[in-house]
RNA sequence: GCGCCUGUAGCUCAGCUGGAUAGAGCACCGGACUUCUAAUCCGGCGGUCGCAGGUUCGAAUCCUGCCAGGCGCGCCA
């Protein structure tokens, strides 16, 4: 039982007295903001005192006097303000629950509700027709650490990367870099109106006409995992390729460029520390009859009608604000229809749970997919759509334009180059969801020396030092005791203790809420509190009772900001040289 | 016009699901290294929480209406 738990229950227990029953009413027990307030409160007099006609802080006084605790537990109970009821936890059972986290045992493996339920956390899906931009970035930050998360509190989740590489943009890109190839070699080539115009086009054609056939091929060996299997490279050369009639052409430059990019996007989520568990390939859909079948499904359902030549799917059945196309009068089924064979196809491998990641320009889509999987029986709530509003670039004062048809975007190597993977992300993961963002490149630039990411990762370099120092002086710390603990003795070290048990109800809540920023800010108090801690007391002094104490305290620490920089994918170093 | 999101310190953002004196980083000012790493610590400056009503013991937080900004409303993806 908790220790919420205990204080809950002998507060209904006295509530009963007043005829206020369990379920009736609700006892909530929150963390004050002023620690001087103690280590739990509740508001329950004064939710009461209505009902009963008394005066908040009178009934509060009165029921706090009710209350009985093991001294053990619950050290003080106290009324203050206009009617709180204040508990102080006895530090004795703060050490316990220390000592449970330390071995992984007690709240650590109680938030573990998940039961092993798979889920599935779609959060880059991307158009293979350019480097990943910096939209990608965010929901990649977002996406990885939310994966760690759901595992965290007992779930089976999956990250997956989705392809969209049937469309007619990939047709268009391997138009785009056929053009500039055959401009290259002065031949008239007519750049495709709305082809690709960034400069990596270019510069991939001047690279591919160095190359002869058997070092394309060779290209394609860096996919050698099972997600890549679809991912090869054409045969031949530009040169052969464009003595062919004009369609296979393209087809062979889409190819290429299709793998080129490809190769890049993995490099970059590699170099961001993302890693997926699938790449999953929209032309696979396609070619495996996925599209035909779940448009045949939704037929046998009952959802679509023709109309116009084209046939459309009855979203407005399931609250969308109108029916939606999904096969065109010239018979293409629309970028809709596949994408709903893919989430169809999501719950058919098994996910109990999928949660997609969209931009905002996406929000529209949520209704008639949805829709689309009530159509096919999928239950629900089994798709959840986070939104992760857009990030807006600033440079120079003015926001940048995203456009990558035009080739004019924030690269998300781009960014790593300018300020680090490490801080893009903590940047990312200290703003909510849907935060509109204003990403300041020049200030990211300035502040990547002075950023708060440093301030986390100093904290843990500055235990692993005073360790070293420990163990160089003959005092080696491994693990964390009870018989340790009870050294504690000041403030600042019971205020740190206080802050790490929180550990396993901050990930529960974040990984709840999808919000990874609670944990960036969970971090950030803990490295306050152990740089304080730090400089209040003296870690290796002349006392040894005392220094083991704080020496296990920082052994603790380090452990817990080692765990959340792991959830937030930012490295923990263990060294930190002196700046600039 | 309709829908989604947002409006908090000079700037970028938190505010733990309605609590006590609204916080952090950056910027600015002033202190602390003969010491376990000063990428730190201590102090200061700075806010009609967009505006106006409402709900109640209590509102940045919930409701309504305005104002401002972003995005969306294709047989594009």
């Amino acid at each position: 039982m908790t220790i919420h738990e205990v204080i809950r229950r002998e507060i209904h227990k006295h509530l009963e007295q007043y005829g206020l029953f369990d379920g009736d009413i609700e006892v909530d027990l929150e963390k004050p903001r002023d620690r001087s307030h103690g280590d739990l409160s509740t508001n329950i007099a004064m939710v009461c005192a209505k009902r009963l006609s008394r005066k908040p802080r009178e009934l509060a006084g009165e029921l706090a006097a009710k209350l009985m605790f093991d001294r053990a537990v619950v050290a003080s109970v106290e009324i203050a303000g206009p009617g709180f009821i204040n508990f102080r936890i006895a530090r004795e059972h703060q050490r316990n629950l220390l000592l449970e986290l330390w071995h992984g045992e007690g709240a650590i493996e109680a938030i573990k509700t998940g039961g092993g339920k798979r889920i599935n956390v779609e959060y880059i899906s991307a158009n293979p027709t350019g480097p990943l931009n910096v939209v990608s970035a965010r929901a990649g930050a977002f996406g990885s650490t939310l994966v760690r998360l759901l595992d965290a509190v007992g779930y089976d989740a999956h990250g997956e990367y989705y392809v969209n590489d049937a469309g007619r943009q990939v047709k268009l890109l391997g138009a785009s870099l056929r053009a500039r190839t055959m401009e290259m070699l002065g031949q008239a080539a007519e750049f495709p109106e709305d082809g690709y115009k960034g400069r990596y086009i270019t510069r991939m054609a001047e690279e591919l006409l160095h190359l002869d056939s058997k070092a394309i091929l060779e290209q394609a060996n860096v996919f050698n995992d099972e997600s890549f299997h679809r991912v090869t490279a054409p045969a031949g050369t530009a040169d052969d390729w464009m003595q062919l009639p004009e369609e296979e052409s393209v087809r062979r430059f889409s190819k290429y460029a299709l793998m080129k990019i490809l190769t890049w996007q993995r490099t970059t989520c590699r170099r961001f520390g993302l890693r997926f568990d699938t790449w999953y390939f929209e032309s696979e859909l396609h070619e495996t009859k996925r599209v035909e079948r779940a448009l045949e499904q939704l037929r046998k359902n009952g959802h679509v009608y023709e109309q116009d030549e084209a046939t459309w799917f009855r979203s407005t059945t399931f609250g969308d604000e109108k029916d939606r196309v999904i096969v065109r009068s010239d018979g293409i089924p629309t970028y809709f229809l596949a994408d709903v064979a893919y989430h169809f196809h999501k719950f058919q491998r098994g996910f109990e749970h999928a949660i997609d990641f969209l931009g905002p320009d996406h929000h529209g889509h949520i209704a008639r997919m949805e829709g689309a999987m009530k159509a096919l029986g999928v239950p629900d709530g089994w798709l959840e759509v986070q939104i992760l509003q857009q990030v807006n670039f600033v440079e120079d004062g003015r926001p940048m334009d995203m456009s990558k048809r035009e080739g004019q975007f924030v690269s998300m190597d781009a960014l790593c180059d300018d300020v680090g993977a490490d801080v893009a992300k903590y940047i990312f993961l200290t703003r909510k969801p849907n935060s509109h963002l204003d990403f300041d490149l020049d200030m990211a630039r300035e502040q990547s020396n002075e950023n708060p990411v440093y301030y986390v990762k100093y904290a843990h370099a500055r235990i692993c030092s005073v360790l070293r120092k420990a163990a160089e002086a003959g005092i080696s710390v491994e693990d964390v005791t009870e018989k340790g603990l009870n050294g504690l003795q000041e403030e600042p070290e019971w205020a740190l203790v206080g802050e790490l048990i929180r550990l396993p109800e901050t990930i529960a809540d974040a990984a709840v809420a999808r919000e990874p920023h609670r944990l960036t800010a969970y971090a950030h108090e803990v490295a306050s509190l152990y740089h304080y801690f730090y400089h209040h007391c003296t870690i290796l002094g002349d006392d040894l009772i005392v220094t083991m104490a704080r020496l296990q305290l920082c052994q603790a620490t380090r452990a817990v900001l080692a765990h959340v920089l792991e959830l937030l994918g930012v490295e923990a170093p263990e060294f930190m040289g002196e700046k600039e």
